[in-house]
DNA sequence: GGGCGTTTGTCATCCACCTTACAATCTTGG
DNA sequence: CCAAGATTGTAAGGTGGATGACAAACGCCC
């Protein structure tokens, strides 16, 4: 059986990262096996595009390490993020339903490893396994549903209401207790603060500054701690 | 066999609307048949609400007649409009992922007919088939795919823009050539179209006058008529 | 460790749009 | 056909937040 041959090393380590995929743990080991031995794996330095707007749609990426993001582009450059995506995670998967171009841009927030997933194979695994097409079914659903939650938030709720949130979110993902407060263990930008929340960079500047006055959050150097979840929460 | 039995006259004409929803086309005769007896069909007058954020997420609806808007509302009663539905549409569809709560608010624009199916019942469809599923994917990816373009627009247009953009889709779906111009055949009020673009009653009013005043539009009485769908497009 | 690009802090200005407030007009149900 | 409710037109006033403009502080690469 060919899914049987050794496979080459590259492929090995192909197949090792694939097996970190939750979505493929449905997938047979023969299965897996079969389909590392086919697919590309490509490393993205940090801040280098893996896809624009307009790119061609012919493939489903699965993110193995690092982290990107997914945002919309506007013509005068400003940008919204619609998403970032951790390892484990899938990305670009809308073109299988189509094979339309992209339509947002993919960016290696940290250095990202991607295995890349042709559009036909992929259709191909989805339309043999019923269960696999409907946990794909289920993520894209998902991720619609925080689409559909994001847009709400974005018009309904004014700046200071929407970075409260962005902080609490944060602090949910990379907090870390510290004193009384907890410490957001990332380095993130005013500007793509801003770009989270549809915002510009001044803005949140300022009212980061008003948080800091208020004693809401504190400052020193580059970490951002925050001292009063509930004056956040009560804000968002 | 069972599916050979008589249908009530009930479930006939339940099995006579749902062989009109192109999702259920690639079902087999028997299996639809063995669906429409054991399904629900209710008729919401205008202006009801079919179901409101909270509600619980147990079947999925097949629109079958009339019309209904899907929305988000906020807290202090704006609405923001996320889609229409037509006859052929499902909707409340994602519950089949996970049975949480509804998140928005469907309300029947004109008096509707919908069939229900229980959320297993849907689910069971869908692991049998993997066709079906994959459809499934398909149509909740093509309106992720709506709601993210609609996301971009609504931060990066300003009103007169997304005005615009929303007169040239009104004229798409409902437009009749009338004279030199289009006639929108929709009894849309500036409400509605300002819950559509998120924006107010009061400043659609008043983009609309000026749209009137450079001549891009005219309005007689009820019916609106663009006169210049380019200025629109440029403007979009 | 010096220089340059990036990130932050802050302000003054401006403007698109929301808010509030009516009056006029249309529509609809009784 | 009339009255009540819904829809539209318009305008004055207020404001959140974008814009533009710098200077300071930081971080990183020679």
């Amino acid at each position: 059986m060919q899914t049987m041959d050794a496979l080459e090393p590259d492929a090995t380590r192909t197949l090792w990262y694939l097996r970190k995929i939750p979505f493929l743990a449905r997938l047979s080991p023969d299965r897996l096996r079969a389909l590392a031995g086919r697919l590309e794996r490509r490393e993205i330095p940090q801040r280098h595009v893996v896809y624009l707007p307009g790119d061609p749609g012919d493939r489903v990426f699965f993110l193995v390490g690092g982290r990107v993001k997914c945002s919309k582009v506007s013509r005068d450059g400003k940008e919204l993020i619609l998403a970032y995506r951790r390892p484990g995670d899938m990305f670009g998967e809308l073109c299988v339903l189509d094979g339309n171009p992209r339509e947002e841009m993919v960016e290696a927030v940290k250095s990202a490893i991607v295995v890349e997933v042709p559009r036909e194979t992929f259709a191909g695994l989805l339309l043999e396994d019923a269960g696999l097409a409907f946990e794909f079914a289920r993520i894209v659903g998902q991720r619609r549903r925080a689409v559909e939650h994001r847009i709400e938030h974005l018009i309904f709720r004014d700046v200071s209401a929407k970075l409260a949130a962005l902080l609490l979110d944060l602090a949910d993902e990379f907090g870390a207790p510290d004193g009384d407060g907890v410490r957001l263990d990332v380095r993130i930008t005013h500007q793509e603060m801003a770009n989270l929340v549809g915002s510009t960079r001044e803005t949140v500047s300022m009212m980061l500054a008003q948080f800091r006055k208020r004693g809401i959050v504190e400052t020193d150097g580059r970490t951002l701690r925050i001292r009063d979840p509930q004056a956040l929460r009560a804000l968002s």
